[in-house]
DNA sequence: ACGCGTATTCCACTGAGTGGAAGAATACTA
DNA sequence: TAGTATTCTTCCACTCAGTGGAATACGCGT
């Protein structure tokens, strides 16, 4: 995604020169994306110096200077006192409106929200975005385990409840590339073998749920159900994580399955869906 | 905010011409944003054809063509199967990490979801910015009145319970220039004289809640409550809004105004807030 | 006072961005 | 089926906006 350092544009006194010099093929659109890219990198920092920002986004702190104070003079980045820059409320304005993210969760949120209320614990909204669900809304109460997904965060399909259904009802080639490649073991528990994955993924399509322990954050265990849109298709899943129970076999209370089933119909009903089938 | 036409840049053959032609003095970057600000434009349309964008922009059509290219090669636009675009999810991704929102919106939201519970009202969390209220969150069930605040959306800060506590905290300067301002009157019920105002912001000093009746949607009334961070300042306020009880003189059930009142102190404990006064 | 990291300003150079115009799709209409 | 809008895409010669190295200014610790 971010990538690659690059450098200056100049072909200069190259004449007989020996090193070809760095040249940054980088438009100028890409090179303003490069640094907001610089604010979502591996290193979650929530604010960044000047030169921090130049250095991740591979750019002269000249280019950058004058680059971020485009994006201040938008409101894109802010400056806070410190001098240190941040992302900006303007950003934030613009970013909420996307239509994916907005329409699903105003219609998901209240039947989350009865999840929430019935189960007092981790609420989950995630849709498949490249290979990760990505998180679109989390509901938590006071008191609930800690946990890492974060709204607008992303975590791995085979891990999560949320993911592992998404991957279910993805598109075959999707799961056939994404098993192909090498899967991270976050957890001695977590099934990593395509073989064992397809197996799960045949059940979860078969049940309408699926059900993870141990497998993404020690002591928490997940439940999670597909949502469809009025074509039928699954475009998103909710899940609730709840503190692992050491004498439940496997799997969490089943008044728990019920509700998160029930919240998932009522958001694919409230999308247009029709069929209860089974 | 958005604003003037602009067009291009070429001076050309003017030589001995008599219109002067009109030059686009934007930054690339300015050109950019301005793309971006043709979807948050003030007919709020969630997606846009290529000349619609270039059009808002104030662009020629091959340079929008170009741009709107690049923020589609990033994610920040995405082009629908009609090909049209709309906001992309990278941006919505982005967004969501601003840091203002995201740390009030976490803190705040097992306040908010409590409140919710016992009131089953529209809850929204708002900040101040610029001169809007600025609606960081909303919760509502299934059932509650119809309301014309969004998530990222603003709204006056006379005619709304969060508006006019935050306006009621504001700094001095802040609300002389507000009142100074000819203000819109939304419904009959709507105060616009600035001597009333003043008068109404001393009230919600004092008392610590806001109480509307009718003045920005008709059949709708609401309570707000301000929430202070670590050093006592004025950050944000909840209110709820509520059908309006043709019964009670004035002001909703005394319950709900114990329910904004614990939700935000509860938000300002979570800040860092002490100190209980009255 | 001195050094070091960081931020800001300056400016000569040049190729990236520009936009008018022509061509290609696509959607209505008759 | 041809005819006419309307919207989208590609092309390319021109030139000025953006570039980045260097010099300068700031801030902080020792």
């Amino acid at each position: 995604m971010s990538g690659k350092p690059a450098r200056a544009r100049f072909t200069e006194q190259q004449a007989e020169g020996e090193l070809s010099p760095p040249v940054d093929d980088r438009s100028v659109a890409a090179r303003l994306f490069a640094i907001l890219d610089a604010f979502t990198a591996p290193t979650q920092a929530s604010s960044l110096t000047l030169t921090a920002i130049a250095d991740r986004a591979g750019l002269p702190l000249s280019t950058t200077h004058r680059m971020v104070a485009e994006w201040v003079s938008w409101g894109g980045l802010a400056r806070q006192e410190d001098g240190r820059y941040s992302l900006g409320m303007r950003l934030w304005e613009v970013g909420v409106q996307t239509p994916t993210a907005r329409n699903l969760r105003t219609i998901a949120l209240p039947y989350l929200e009865d999840l929430y209320e019935s189960s007092r614990e981790h609420v989950h909204l995630a849709i498949l975005d490249g290979r990760d669900a990505l998180y679109l809304e989390k509901l938590s109460g006071h008191h609930a385990v800690r946990v890492i997904s974060r709204v607008g965060g992303r975590l791995p399909l085979h891990s999560t409840g949320v993911g592992l259904v998404l991957l279910a009802y993805a598109p075959n080639d999707l799961i056939d590339a994404y098993l192909s490649e090498s899967l991270d073991k976050y957890l001695p528990g977590t099934v990593t073998s395509p073989g064992e994955l397809r197996k799960r993924l045949a059940g979860i399509r078969a049940h309408g749920v699926a059900v993870m322990s141990e497998e993404m954050t020690a002591g928490s265990s997940s439940l999670a159900a597909p949502i469809r849109d009025r074509t039928g298709l699954v475009v998103a899943a909710v899940s609730i994580v709840t503190r692992t129970n050491p004498q439940a076999p496997r799997g969490p209370h089943p008044a728990h399955e019920q509700a998160v089933r029930a919240a998932a119909h009522g958001v694919s009903r409230a999308l247009g869906y029709r069929r209860s089938e089974a």
